[in-house]
DNA sequence: CCTCACCTTCACGTGAACGTGAAGGTGAGG
DNA sequence: CCTCACCTTCACGTTCACGTGAAGGTGAGG
């Protein structure tokens, strides 16, 4: 007998919390095939295993945290899926040119998955530029109004009058005058 | 007469298609309060200056690139909208102590919107050195498979017999074995 | 003045991503 | 055996982000 180690199955109620997701969400996506549930019980109840709450707390951080659409979640779902039976094809083959082909398969797949993943980073990182470059000039008039010329060390305080105003260097986003 | 300089205003016809929106979505960001047409004609026609499509830009690249929800997209530009009222609050007073407040209530705008933005870009850097390590792996396979033991130069060539099966290294996201 | 393309405001329709009962089956504890 | 909490499958309701007419006004060209 495994004593502990088999971390028992989870009814949908409890894959649920741990996931934290309710579980009319993770019914709905098992009906658009995100995932189906390691087993059933007796009474056809859906049993989760240690993987499937992976695959949940993945699908979940996808949506949540990288903001994709179930669809675009079920594509790199599929992709990977994919890239396991490109992987079980590639295993019972010796002919060179059938195994060129899946490699590259693969990587198409894979290409994709990076081009799509990019054009969001790219996004992002442009904007989280242009916060901290708000924050930062921020941190300078704070510190100035806070003790006169001397803001933090690691920056040289702005000599003279650095435009004593609010002026801050607009880097993107306009608005009107007044509005 | 300023003959080329004024970029004349847009109806929403034009300003739909050079931020390539439809009409309808721009009438509905208006509905949620995304955005005023800078003007109105006699016959209540929307007007667009420049301003306003850069807007309209910046919206369609918080939704395509970043995938942001429309409310969270609200979010963002009232900050930003905020931010301009505080700086007209700022040149406003000489109180120092007031300036402060102003200084340190823009702060925390800015401070959320660089967690929110920030947690969304940790996230896809996860998951882009992912993908990427799988690249790396498929182009090591296909080099080998392609000319024997001599990949791309730049990566030292795997010598001897790098495990000729298909592996690779997990790194997220699991599969069971047979799904 | 007429036409025709574009505009306006309702107002209902749609697909995605679930929420919310309804009606009945399941399973461990007392 | 009974209870009670949790499960099942329909199936309709809801919010978001628009799409799609309908019915009528606008404005530049001929």
């Amino acid at each position: 007998m495994t004593h502990t180690t088999e971390t028992r199955l989870l009814r949908i109620n409890e894959v649920a919390a741990e996931a934290g997701l309710t579980t009319r969400a993770i019914r709905y996506y098992e009906e658009i095939g995100l995932l189906e549930p390691a087993a059933r019980s007796g009474g056809d109840y859906r049993l989760y295993d240690q993987s499937d709450l992976e695959r949940l707390l993945f699908i979940r951080s996808l949506r949540d945290d990288a903001g994709f659409s179930l669809a675009q979640i079920r594509q790199l779902l599929e992709d990977e899926v994919a890239r396991e039976r490109n992987r079980e094809r590639f295993r019972e083959t010796r002919d060179p040119a059938e195994r060129r082909a899946i490699l590259v398969d693969a990587c198409t797949r894979v290409d994709r998955q990076i081009e799509i993943l990019e054009a969001k980073a790219a996004r992002l990182a442009t904007m989280i530029d242009e916060a901290q470059a708000r924050r930062r000039h921020l941190d300078d008039h704070l510190a100035e109004v806070d003790g006169g010329p001397s803001p933090h060390p690691e920056r040289q305080a702005a000599q003279g009058q650095p435009a004593a105003d609010g002026s801050e260097p607009r880097v993107a986003q306009p608005s009107k005058p007044a509005r």
